[in-house]
DNA sequence: TTAATATACGACTTAATTAATCGTATATGA
DNA sequence: TCATATACGATTAATTAAGTCGTATATTAA
Protein backbone atom coordinates (compact mmCIF):
# COMPACT_ATOMS: atom_id res chain seq x y z
CA UNK A 1 0.00 0.00 0.00
CA UNK A 2 1.34 3.41 -1.00
CA UNK A 3 -0.34 6.35 0.29
CA UNK A 4 -1.09 9.04 -2.86
CA UNK A 5 -0.95 12.52 -1.70
CA UNK A 6 -4.41 12.73 -2.81
CA UNK A 7 -5.37 10.36 -0.27
CA UNK A 8 -3.24 11.96 2.65
CA UNK A 9 -5.15 15.26 1.33
CA UNK A 10 -8.59 13.84 1.85
CA UNK A 11 -7.81 11.71 5.37
CA UNK A 12 -6.36 15.42 6.20
CA UNK A 13 -9.49 17.27 5.27
CA UNK A 14 -11.65 14.19 7.03
CA UNK A 15 -10.67 13.91 9.90
CA UNK A 16 -10.66 18.16 10.15
CA UNK A 17 -14.37 17.85 9.90
CA UNK A 18 -14.47 14.99 12.39
CA UNK A 19 -12.99 17.22 14.95
CA UNK A 20 -15.74 20.17 13.80
CA UNK A 21 -18.71 17.58 13.49
CA UNK A 22 -21.60 18.87 14.39
CA UNK A 23 -20.54 22.87 14.13
CA UNK A 24 -21.73 23.52 10.80
CA UNK A 25 -19.70 23.62 7.68
CA UNK A 26 -16.42 24.55 6.62
CA UNK A 27 -15.68 26.15 3.43
CA UNK A 28 -13.06 24.73 1.32
CA UNK A 29 -11.16 27.64 1.43
CA UNK A 30 -10.63 26.83 5.08
CA UNK A 31 -9.96 23.42 4.58
CA UNK A 32 -7.30 23.61 2.30
CA UNK A 33 -5.47 26.31 4.32
CA UNK A 34 -5.19 24.36 7.48
CA UNK A 35 -4.53 21.62 5.83
CA UNK A 36 -2.03 22.67 3.09
CA UNK A 37 -3.86 21.31 0.55
CA UNK A 38 -4.22 22.79 -2.77
CA UNK A 39 -7.49 24.75 -3.07
CA UNK A 40 -8.62 23.89 -6.58
CA UNK A 41 -7.29 20.25 -6.07
CA UNK A 42 -8.83 19.75 -3.35
CA UNK A 43 -12.55 20.63 -4.73
CA UNK A 44 -12.02 17.65 -6.85
CA UNK A 45 -11.68 15.43 -3.96
CA UNK A 46 -14.29 16.72 -2.00
CA UNK A 47 -16.33 16.51 -4.96
CA UNK A 48 -15.53 12.97 -5.06
CA UNK A 49 -16.42 12.13 -1.63
CA UNK A 50 -19.53 14.02 -1.64
CA UNK A 51 -20.16 11.37 -4.52
CA UNK A 52 -19.11 8.70 -2.03
CA UNK A 53 -21.55 10.37 0.84
CA UNK A 54 -19.09 10.64 3.32
CA UNK A 55 -19.13 14.74 3.32
CA UNK A 56 -22.20 16.98 2.03
CA UNK A 57 -22.24 20.47 0.82
CA UNK A 58 -23.88 23.06 1.52
CA UNK A 59 -23.56 26.47 -1.15
CA UNK A 60 -23.99 30.26 -0.52
CA UNK A 61 -22.76 32.61 2.28
CA UNK A 62 -22.34 30.26 5.69
CA UNK A 63 -21.39 27.73 3.67
CA UNK A 64 -18.63 24.56 2.95
CA UNK A 65 -18.27 21.16 3.63
CA UNK A 66 -20.07 18.47 6.88
CA UNK A 67 -19.49 14.96 7.30
CA UNK A 68 -22.41 13.54 6.04
CA UNK A 69 -21.82 10.21 8.37
CA UNK A 70 -21.07 9.54 11.58
CA UNK A 71 -17.76 9.21 11.96
CA UNK A 72 -17.91 5.72 12.63
CA UNK A 73 -19.72 4.63 9.96
CA UNK A 74 -16.28 5.23 7.72
CA UNK A 75 -12.92 2.98 7.53
CA UNK A 76 -9.17 4.46 6.48
CA UNK A 77 -10.00 1.22 4.33
CA UNK A 78 -12.66 2.55 2.42
CA UNK A 79 -11.15 6.14 1.61
CA UNK A 80 -7.75 4.60 0.99
CA UNK A 81 -9.02 2.19 -1.48
CA UNK A 82 -11.71 4.62 -3.17
CA UNK A 83 -8.82 6.50 -3.95
CA UNK A 84 -5.81 4.32 -4.20
CA UNK A 85 -7.57 1.81 -5.49
CA UNK A 86 -5.66 -0.70 -3.60
CA UNK A 87 -4.94 -1.84 -0.02
CA UNK A 88 -2.00 -4.55 -1.29
CA UNK A 89 1.18 -4.61 -2.34
CA UNK A 90 0.85 -6.30 -5.27
CA UNK A 91 -2.52 -7.48 -7.34
CA UNK A 92 -1.85 -11.37 -6.84
CA UNK A 93 -2.96 -11.18 -3.13
CA UNK A 94 -5.72 -8.28 -3.87
CA UNK A 95 -9.34 -8.96 -2.67
CA UNK A 96 -10.64 -5.93 -4.21
CA UNK A 97 -8.45 -5.67 -7.49
CA UNK A 98 -7.32 -9.57 -7.62
CA UNK A 99 -5.24 -9.93 -10.97
CA UNK A 100 -3.87 -13.25 -11.59
CA UNK A 101 -0.43 -14.21 -12.06
CA UNK A 102 1.02 -17.03 -14.36
CA UNK A 103 3.76 -17.86 -11.72
CA UNK A 104 1.07 -17.99 -8.86
CA UNK A 105 1.68 -21.87 -8.23
CA UNK A 106 5.13 -21.89 -8.25
CA UNK A 107 5.77 -18.47 -6.71
CA UNK A 108 7.76 -18.35 -2.77
CA UNK A 109 7.20 -14.96 -2.25
CA UNK A 110 3.58 -14.61 -2.77
CA UNK A 111 2.98 -15.94 0.69
CA UNK A 112 4.68 -13.10 2.52
CA UNK A 113 2.98 -10.81 0.94
CA UNK A 114 -0.21 -12.01 1.41
CA UNK A 115 0.56 -11.77 4.56
CA UNK A 116 1.58 -7.91 4.38
CA UNK A 117 -1.55 -7.51 2.83
CA UNK A 118 -3.75 -9.07 5.30
CA UNK A 119 -2.25 -7.24 8.32
CA UNK A 120 -2.89 -3.78 6.65
CA UNK A 121 -6.35 -4.91 5.41
CA UNK A 122 -7.59 -6.05 8.70
CA UNK A 123 -5.60 -2.92 10.20
CA UNK A 124 -7.21 -0.62 7.65
CA UNK A 125 -10.92 -2.08 7.77
CA UNK A 126 -11.62 -1.96 11.43
CA UNK A 127 -10.38 2.04 11.37
CA UNK A 128 -12.90 3.98 11.36
CA UNK A 129 -12.38 7.80 11.46
CA UNK A 130 -14.16 7.73 15.17
CA UNK A 131 -11.48 5.52 16.58
CA UNK A 132 -8.89 6.94 14.96
CA UNK A 133 -9.51 10.06 15.90
CA UNK A 134 -9.66 9.13 19.49
CA UNK A 135 -5.89 7.92 19.25
CA UNK A 136 -3.66 11.42 20.18
CA UNK A 137 -1.18 12.13 17.36
CA UNK A 138 2.24 9.95 17.70
CA UNK A 139 4.43 11.44 20.16
CA UNK A 140 8.35 11.58 18.40
CA UNK A 141 9.86 9.11 20.82
CA UNK A 142 7.28 6.82 19.38
CA UNK A 143 8.35 6.84 15.76
CA UNK A 144 9.76 3.64 14.71
CA UNK A 145 9.81 1.91 18.35
CA UNK A 146 7.27 -0.91 17.17
CA UNK A 147 6.83 -2.31 21.02
CA UNK A 148 4.69 0.54 21.61
CA UNK A 149 2.59 0.45 18.86
CA UNK A 150 0.76 -3.19 19.90
CA UNK A 151 -2.98 -2.70 20.65
CA UNK A 152 -2.72 0.95 21.11
CA UNK A 153 -5.87 2.28 20.55
CA UNK A 154 -6.39 0.86 17.68
CA UNK B 1 4.65 -0.68 0.20
CA UNK B 2 3.63 -0.98 -3.39
CA UNK B 3 5.87 -3.45 -5.39
CA UNK B 4 6.69 -2.75 -8.53
CA UNK B 5 7.04 -4.82 -11.71
CA UNK B 6 10.63 -4.42 -11.21
CA UNK B 7 11.00 -5.67 -7.65
CA UNK B 8 8.67 -8.61 -8.26
CA UNK B 9 10.55 -9.41 -11.58
CA UNK B 10 13.83 -9.41 -9.64
CA UNK B 11 12.52 -11.28 -6.57
CA UNK B 12 11.31 -14.26 -8.95
CA UNK B 13 14.72 -14.35 -10.40
CA UNK B 14 16.38 -14.21 -7.13
CA UNK B 15 14.07 -17.21 -5.91
CA UNK B 16 14.88 -19.10 -9.07
CA UNK B 17 19.00 -18.36 -8.11
CA UNK B 18 18.20 -19.73 -4.40
CA UNK B 19 16.61 -22.69 -6.35
CA UNK B 20 19.82 -23.31 -7.98
CA UNK B 21 21.99 -22.30 -6.10
CA UNK B 22 25.59 -24.49 -5.90
CA UNK B 23 24.76 -26.26 -9.37
CA UNK B 24 26.13 -23.59 -11.54
CA UNK B 25 25.51 -20.50 -13.66
CA UNK B 26 21.43 -19.75 -15.52
CA UNK B 27 21.98 -17.54 -18.64
CA UNK B 28 19.50 -14.51 -18.84
CA UNK B 29 17.70 -16.14 -21.36
CA UNK B 30 16.75 -19.11 -18.98
CA UNK B 31 15.98 -17.01 -16.04
CA UNK B 32 13.56 -14.46 -18.53
CA UNK B 33 11.72 -17.54 -19.83
CA UNK B 34 11.02 -19.00 -16.64
CA UNK B 35 9.99 -16.55 -14.82
CA UNK B 36 8.47 -14.41 -17.76
CA UNK B 37 10.33 -11.00 -17.70
CA UNK B 38 11.54 -9.64 -20.63
CA UNK B 39 14.90 -10.42 -21.33
CA UNK B 40 16.57 -6.80 -22.40
CA UNK B 41 14.80 -5.53 -19.06
CA UNK B 42 15.86 -7.91 -16.87
CA UNK B 43 19.41 -7.51 -18.21
CA UNK B 44 19.56 -4.27 -16.16
CA UNK B 45 17.90 -5.72 -13.33
CA UNK B 46 20.85 -8.01 -12.93
CA UNK B 47 23.11 -5.25 -13.49
CA UNK B 48 21.66 -3.96 -10.62
CA UNK B 49 21.68 -6.61 -8.33
CA UNK B 50 25.11 -7.83 -9.28
CA UNK B 51 26.49 -4.41 -7.89
CA UNK B 52 24.45 -4.58 -5.17
CA UNK B 53 26.79 -7.92 -4.78
CA UNK B 54 23.85 -10.18 -4.33
CA UNK B 55 24.35 -12.01 -7.63
CA UNK B 56 27.16 -12.63 -9.78
CA UNK B 57 27.89 -13.02 -13.48
CA UNK B 58 29.94 -15.77 -15.79
CA UNK B 59 30.39 -14.39 -19.48
CA UNK B 60 31.00 -16.81 -22.36
CA UNK B 61 29.62 -20.29 -23.39
CA UNK B 62 28.15 -21.75 -20.10
CA UNK B 63 27.79 -18.71 -18.57
CA UNK B 64 25.17 -17.05 -16.81
CA UNK B 65 24.26 -15.66 -13.34
CA UNK B 66 25.19 -17.15 -9.99
CA UNK B 67 23.87 -15.99 -6.57
CA UNK B 68 26.90 -14.65 -4.82
CA UNK B 69 25.68 -14.51 -1.26
CA UNK B 70 23.82 -17.17 0.90
CA UNK B 71 20.76 -17.28 0.35
CA UNK B 72 19.93 -16.75 4.43
CA UNK B 73 22.08 -13.43 3.72
CA UNK B 74 20.17 -11.53 1.95
CA UNK B 75 16.64 -10.04 2.98
CA UNK B 76 13.39 -9.36 1.52
CA UNK B 77 13.38 -5.83 2.23
CA UNK B 78 17.39 -5.20 1.14
CA UNK B 79 15.64 -6.05 -2.26
CA UNK B 80 12.12 -4.20 -2.01
CA UNK B 81 13.94 -1.68 -0.88
CA UNK B 82 16.78 -0.91 -3.24
CA UNK B 83 14.30 -1.18 -6.69
CA UNK B 84 11.22 0.50 -4.52
CA UNK B 85 13.24 2.93 -2.27
CA UNK B 86 10.96 2.83 0.50
CA UNK B 87 8.90 0.25 2.69
CA UNK B 88 6.85 2.52 4.34
CA UNK B 89 3.12 3.85 2.55
CA UNK B 90 4.21 7.15 2.96
CA UNK B 91 7.44 9.41 3.34
CA UNK B 92 6.66 10.86 7.39
CA UNK B 93 7.21 7.40 8.40
CA UNK B 94 9.88 6.28 6.63
CA UNK B 95 13.03 5.00 8.79
CA UNK B 96 15.25 5.07 5.46
CA UNK B 97 13.42 7.88 3.29
CA UNK B 98 11.92 9.97 5.87
CA UNK B 99 10.27 13.38 4.20
CA UNK B 100 8.91 15.75 6.98
CA UNK B 101 5.55 17.00 7.04
CA UNK B 102 4.44 19.92 8.42
CA UNK B 103 0.87 18.31 9.99
CA UNK B 104 2.95 15.58 11.78
CA UNK B 105 2.82 17.15 15.74
CA UNK B 106 -1.59 17.62 14.52
CA UNK B 107 -2.35 14.22 11.84
CA UNK B 108 -3.91 11.87 13.56
CA UNK B 109 -3.80 8.85 11.29
CA UNK B 110 -0.02 9.37 11.29
CA UNK B 111 -0.01 6.73 14.14
CA UNK B 112 -1.94 4.03 12.17
CA UNK B 113 0.36 4.85 8.83
CA UNK B 114 3.40 4.00 11.60
CA UNK B 115 1.47 0.81 12.52
CA UNK B 116 1.40 -0.18 8.61
CA UNK B 117 4.83 0.42 8.04
CA UNK B 118 6.56 -1.09 11.52
CA UNK B 119 4.77 -4.26 11.02
CA UNK B 120 5.54 -5.00 7.37
CA UNK B 121 9.09 -3.26 7.49
CA UNK B 122 10.19 -5.74 10.35
CA UNK B 123 8.29 -8.75 8.85
CA UNK B 124 10.36 -7.59 5.45
CA UNK B 125 13.54 -7.30 7.35
CA UNK B 126 13.84 -10.37 9.01
CA UNK B 127 12.67 -12.33 5.83
CA UNK B 128 15.49 -13.55 4.16
CA UNK B 129 15.71 -15.27 1.02
CA UNK B 130 16.41 -18.63 2.67
CA UNK B 131 13.16 -18.72 5.36
CA UNK B 132 11.16 -17.33 2.36
CA UNK B 133 12.39 -20.37 -0.01
CA UNK B 134 11.55 -22.87 2.57
CA UNK B 135 8.03 -21.71 3.07
CA UNK B 136 6.00 -23.67 0.25
CA UNK B 137 3.85 -21.80 -2.39
CA UNK B 138 0.49 -20.24 -1.03
CA UNK B 139 -2.28 -23.16 -1.46
CA UNK B 140 -5.31 -21.29 -3.20
CA UNK B 141 -7.54 -22.54 -0.28
CA UNK B 142 -5.35 -20.05 2.03
CA UNK B 143 -5.90 -17.25 -0.17
CA UNK B 144 -7.42 -14.27 2.05
CA UNK B 145 -7.59 -16.25 5.11
CA UNK B 146 -5.64 -14.24 7.24
CA UNK B 147 -5.74 -16.77 10.50
CA UNK B 148 -4.34 -19.47 8.46
CA UNK B 149 -1.10 -16.82 8.08
CA UNK B 150 -0.03 -16.44 11.81
CA UNK B 151 3.83 -17.62 12.48
CA UNK B 152 3.02 -19.71 9.73
CA UNK B 153 6.88 -20.76 8.68
CA UNK B 154 7.89 -17.10 8.29
C1' DT C 1 -33.24 42.32 -5.65
C1' DT C 2 -28.63 41.85 -5.94
C1' DA C 3 -23.97 41.35 -4.72
C1' DA C 4 -21.08 38.38 -2.45
C1' DT C 5 -19.83 33.93 -1.59
C1' DA C 6 -20.15 29.26 -2.08
C1' DT C 7 -19.86 24.69 -4.67
C1' DA C 8 -19.93 22.04 -9.54
C1' DC C 9 -17.48 20.10 -13.06
C1' DG C 10 -15.36 19.17 -17.46
C1' DA C 11 -11.18 20.25 -19.95
C1' DC C 12 -6.62 20.84 -19.83
C1' DT C 13 -1.64 20.71 -18.52
C1' DT C 14 2.49 19.36 -16.36
C1' DA C 15 5.49 16.46 -13.96
C1' DA C 16 7.06 12.21 -12.48
C1' DT C 17 7.52 7.45 -12.54
C1' DT C 18 7.50 3.02 -14.53
C1' DA C 19 8.43 -0.17 -17.89
C1' DA C 20 10.50 -1.15 -21.18
C1' DT C 21 13.53 -1.36 -26.05
C1' DC C 22 17.71 -0.81 -28.92
C1' DG C 23 22.43 -0.62 -30.49
C1' DT C 24 26.68 -1.76 -29.73
C1' DA C 25 30.83 -2.98 -27.00
C1' DT C 26 33.35 -6.48 -24.63
C1' DA C 27 34.68 -10.80 -22.38
C1' DT C 28 35.08 -15.92 -22.40
C1' DG C 29 35.96 -20.50 -23.64
C1' DA C 30 34.86 -24.59 -26.50
C1' DT D 1 37.96 -17.80 -34.11
C1' DC D 2 33.36 -17.95 -33.63
C1' DA D 3 29.37 -18.67 -30.98
C1' DT D 4 27.57 -17.15 -26.89
C1' DA D 5 27.50 -14.59 -22.97
C1' DT D 6 27.20 -10.18 -20.19
C1' DA D 7 27.82 -4.66 -20.05
C1' DC D 8 25.74 -0.45 -20.39
C1' DG D 9 24.37 4.07 -22.02
C1' DA D 10 20.68 6.18 -24.76
C1' DT D 11 16.18 6.44 -25.90
C1' DT D 12 11.27 5.85 -25.90
C1' DA D 13 6.61 4.62 -24.69
C1' DA D 14 2.96 4.29 -21.47
C1' DT D 15 0.86 5.23 -17.38
C1' DT D 16 -0.31 7.60 -13.42
C1' DA D 17 -0.15 11.40 -10.24
C1' DA D 18 -0.68 16.09 -9.31
C1' DG D 19 -2.41 20.28 -10.16
C1' DT D 20 -4.66 24.38 -12.88
C1' DC D 21 -8.26 26.95 -15.34
C1' DG D 22 -12.62 28.72 -16.98
C1' DT D 23 -17.01 29.04 -16.29
C1' DA D 24 -21.67 27.64 -14.66
C1' DT D 25 -24.87 27.50 -10.93
C1' DA D 26 -26.89 27.68 -6.30
C1' DT D 27 -27.75 30.19 -1.87
C1' DT D 28 -28.40 33.76 1.29
C1' DA D 29 -27.34 37.97 3.93
C1' DA D 30 -27.85 42.73 3.47
S1 LIG E 1 5.47 -13.52 -9.06
FE1 LIG E 1 4.53 -14.14 -7.16
S2 LIG E 1 4.26 -12.25 -6.04
FE2 LIG E 1 4.76 -11.65 -8.13
S3 LIG E 1 2.74 -11.37 -9.01
FE3 LIG E 1 3.30 -13.47 -9.47
S4 LIG E 1 2.46 -14.64 -7.77
FE4 LIG E 1 2.39 -12.54 -7.15
S1 LIG F 1 -0.71 14.44 6.97
FE1 LIG F 1 -0.17 12.96 8.53
S2 LIG F 1 0.08 11.07 7.44
FE2 LIG F 1 0.02 12.63 5.89
S3 LIG F 1 2.17 13.09 5.58
FE3 LIG F 1 1.49 14.54 7.11
S4 LIG F 1 1.89 13.53 9.05
FE4 LIG F 1 2.08 11.96 7.50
Amino acid sequence: MKLSKKTDYALRVLFTLVEHHGRGPIPIRELARRNEVPKRFLEHIMLDMKAKGWVDSLPGKQGGYVLAKEPSKVTMGEVIRHFDGILAPIGCVSATHYQRCSQESVCRFRRILLDARNYVARLMEQATLASVFLGAPVKEREVFAPGLMAGDGI
